[in-house]
DNA sequence: AGGCAATAAAAGCCTTGACAAATACAGCCT
DNA sequence: AGGCTGTATTTGTCAAGGCTTTTATTGCCT
C-alpha cells in the first residue's frame, strides 16, 4: 500500500540504496584520506573503522566488547583482533570484568585519550563537508530519516 | 559558517556518518538474507554485492568494467574476481572490446537476465520496509540529501 | 616508425570482515 | 552440587576488498 518503489519503475541508479552505499564509500575514503594527510595522525596509522571504534569508547564507553559490536555494528569475531590492533598501537587496554569474568572491558589509555581530540576534529570536518550547504533543520531531518529507517530495520517483518 | 556540526557537540550516536553506516549494515544484512531465504534464490547464492553488479549491468549496462566499478564505488582488482564469480555462475558473460581492446564488455547472459527480475522484487521489499511510514515526498527528499552528500564530496575542498 | 604517457584489466600479496567452532563463565532449575 | 541453557570472548578458516605491480593497448607527439 503505502509502497515507495515499485518493481518496475524502481531505478536503483537514484534509489536510496545505491546512494547510502555511494555516500559512505566516500566519507569512508575521504576520512581516510585526511587521517593519512595529518602530520600528527598520519603517524598512528588510524582507519576509518579503528576511529569509529576509538570514538564510542571515548564518548560513551562501552560496557563489554560484544556491546561495543552491537553499538557500531560490528562483527564480535572482528572486534577481537581490532582490539589486539589498537591495544598494539596503546590506544586502548583490556581488563577482565571483576564482576562478571565473561565480560572484557575496553577503554582508552592516556595516549588513546589524547589522539582522540584531532581525529574528531578531522571527522566533523569531513562530515561537515559532505553537509555543505545544508541548512541545520535539513540535516535533522536527515538524521530522523536514518534513524527512523534503523527502526524499520529492527521491527520484524 | 555554515558548519552542521561542531567539535565539542558532536555526537556520533545520533551523527550522520555513524546513522549511514548502520542502515546501510543492516540494509545489506537484510537483502542477504532475504535472497538466502527465498528458495528460488538460493541456489544460485547471491550476495548483495553480487546482486549490485547485475542490478546495474541489467538496467544501465556498462561501457566496461572500469567504467562498472565507477557506477557502484567498487575497487577495480576486486572487480576482476567479482565477474569471475559471477561468470562461473553462468549470470554475465566477459568480451573483449573490439573497438579497444583494453577494454572488456560485461554483459548478462540470459541465465543472467532471468535471474534478474526476482532479485528485484526482493530488493524492492527490502528497502521498501525499510522506508515503512515515510511519505513519497520524504523519500524523494532523503534522495536528494544524499545526492547533495555526494556531489560534495566530488567537490573538491 | 619509435617513444612516451595514460588507461584498462588482471594477478599477487596483504588486511580485514564474516561465519563457525571452541572455551569459559553465569544464572537458573532440580 | 550437578546439569542445562544462554552469553562473551577468542580462535580458526574462509571470502572479499584494497593496494601495488605487471602486461596489453591506445593515443599523442616527434
Amino acid at each position: 500500500m503505502g509502497d515507495i518503489y515499485e518493481i518496475e519503475s524502481y531505478e536503483p541508479r537514484s534509489g536510496a540504496g545505491h546512494l547510502l552505499g555511494k555516500v559512505r564509500v566516500a566519507m569512508l575514503a575521504a576520512l581516510d584520506r585526511e587521517f593519512a594527510a595529518d602530520p600528527e595522525l598520519a603517524k598512528l596509522e588510524v582507519t576509518s573503522a579503528q576511529f569509529a571504534v576509538l570514538s564510542w569508547l571515548c564518548l560513551y564507553g562501552a560496557r563489554s566488547a560484544s556491546d561495543l559490536c552491537r553499538s557500531i555494528s560490528y562483527d564480535a569475531g572482528a572486534m577481537t583482533r581490532m582490539v589486539d590492533r589498537l591495544e598494539s598501537k596503546g590506544l586502548v587496554r583490556r581488563s577482565r570484568s571483576a564482576d562478571d569474568r565473561r565480560l572484557v572491558h575496553i577503554e582508552l589509555t592516556d595516549a588513546g585519550n589524547t589522539a582522540f581530540p584531532p581525529m574528531r576534529a578531522v571527522a566533523v570536518r569531513v562530515l561537515n563537508r559532505f553537509l555543505r550547504g545544508f541548512s541545520k533543520s535539513e540535516a535533522r531531518q536527515l538524521e530522523s530519516f536514518l534513524t527512523r529507517m534503523l527502526e524499520n530495520a529492527h521491527a520484524e517483518v
